[in-house]
DNA sequence: CTAAATGTTCAATGAACGTTGAACTAACGC
DNA sequence: GCGTTAGTTCAACGTTCATTGAACATTTAG
């Protein structure tokens, strides 16, 4: 029984929801982790550093459901990435100038994520 | 007895306040508005079909207290201007880009704002 | 001085937010 | 099957948010 998360439509991706899940610090550093690992996919494990397993889940849910990142299911694990071309279409130039301030505002052990166990099967 | 509003120095504007502030619909509206209007102030007054007094007083002190915008006393008025210089300096095309989106997102009602009375002096 | 115009402040309200720990679910490894 | 891994859900908590109406403050107009 294959379980499907909630994902907007890249036509129902909202501003004012898009900009209210990005205003804390959390979830814009979810996002700067995100876009500094180019295109592939995380885990939420790898962002533990940022808060406790539930915290993560509960900003990870909030960046889903306002249309930033896409989740999909991965044995155990969530795989989490950047909707770049849905909200590049949606508000052009948008993403980018957040990702851009949002790096600069990380400490570099921020950045610095752990890496995925190595049972990744979706890559 | 002049009194000054607060209003955070350039460096000091912080991306989650920013985002956070933007972060609802009337406020988007005001700072759509706003930018349609070019360099030109506006007043609270002109603001006043998004929503009651108190509501754009609140609105508009959010906006200044992120450094979103300025505002400066003209009599018994506020005039309120886009701080587009700053902005850009922190979050190089965040701006702009938030505007367009913004203003693609609102009625053509919307956008037809009321004109400022007739008794500016600063301009 | 008085009255009007323009906003602000205050207290109250209900809703949404972000965090916590405990309990739970789902899939994998052996 | 059994335990482990990875993440979700839930209830509880205190905080902040957005709105309302009433009262207040400040400046201009006459």
């Amino acid at each position: 029984m294959t379980e499907y998360l909630d994902h907007p439509t890249a036509e129902d991706i909202a501003l004012p929801a898009v900009l209210t899940a990005l205003g804390d610090e959390t979830r814009l550093a979810i996002i700067a982790i995100l876009a500094r690992n180019g295109e592939k996919a995380m885990t939420c494990g790898q962002f533990l550093q940022l808060g406790s397993k539930t915290a993560i889940s509960y900003h990870v849910a909030k960046l889903r459901e306002a249309g930033i990142i896409h989740v999909r299911r991965d044995g155990t694990r969530r795989l989490l990435t950047l909707r770049r071309d849905d909200l590049e279409h949606r508000f052009p130039g948008f993403l980018d100038s957040v990702v851009t301030s949002a790096v600069a505002m990380q400490t570099p052990e921020v950045l610095d994520y752990p890496a995925a166990p190595e049972t990744a099967r979706g890559m």
